[in-house]
DNA sequence: TAGGCCATCTGGTCCT
DNA sequence: AGGACCAGATGGCCTA
């Protein structure tokens, strides 16, 4: 395990209060049918703020022929199933971004992103606990790597993807309210 | 305009 | 039998 520089926030936009809420709204129903609503819809990317009815009849069966009533009925409950467990799905993601360090407001972490920028997050965690645990602090060489809140915040939401590492899930650079810089360890 | 990301549909498989 | 889960296909939107 090799320890090397990241960068995330420690300017954190997330309240104890904004932590329960996602607690109290980890389970979010959404009713087939039902128009959908995001959580954090601030944290959301704009391009899925407009989708209403977007998709909504979209896709048109592969053939022209019409399938028989009975099984007509079932595709479109299974349907309604799969639209409704995955907007489940990522309603949980909304969670998991909501409880990670703040990005700027007009940014969102993809899917991808998301699940490992929060991998690498939890191993920062674990390993801050580890080393105070040690030695009673967190020593010096990895505070080191703590930039201060004027450093590294040259971010944008076209930054986040010139600074993101595709392969590693964090940031090299600073960003806007980006304010610390995690270490990641080798994956592999 | 190409590529990335996303929502949705669909059929297959597994489980209860 | 019906629901959950999954992966492939499809097409729209957005950005570089």
């Amino acid at each position: 395990m090799s320890p090397t520089l990241l960068c995330t926030s420690v300017e954190r936009s997330v309240t104890k209060d904004a932590v329960m809420a996602d607690i109290s709204t980890s389970e979010v129903s959404v009713k087939p049918g039902e128009e959908f609503t995001m959580i954090n819809t601030s944290n959301y990317r704009k391009k899925t703020t407009h989708h209403g009815d977007k998709y909504t009849n979209r896709m048109k069966p592969k053939t022209g022929l019409r399938l028989p009533r009975q099984r007509e009925n079932r595709r479109t409950k299974a349907n309604d199933r799969e639209r409704h467990r995955m907007h489940n799905l990522n309603s949980a993601l909304d969670v998991l971004r909501s409880v990670l360090p703040a990005l700027p407001d007009d940014a969102q972490l993809t899917k991808i992103e998301t699940l490992r920028f929060a991998h690498n997050y939890i191993w920062l965690l674990t390993e801050t606990l580890r080393m105070a645990d040690t030695f009673g602090q967190i020593p010096d060489h990895l505070q080191q790597h703590y930039l201060p809140a004027s450093q590294g915040c040259i971010g944008s939401p076209t930054n986040k993807k010139q600074n993101w590492d595709e392969s590693n899930g964090f940031y090299k650079g600073g960003m806007k309210r980006f304010s610390f810089c995690i270490l990641s360890h080798n994956q592999q």
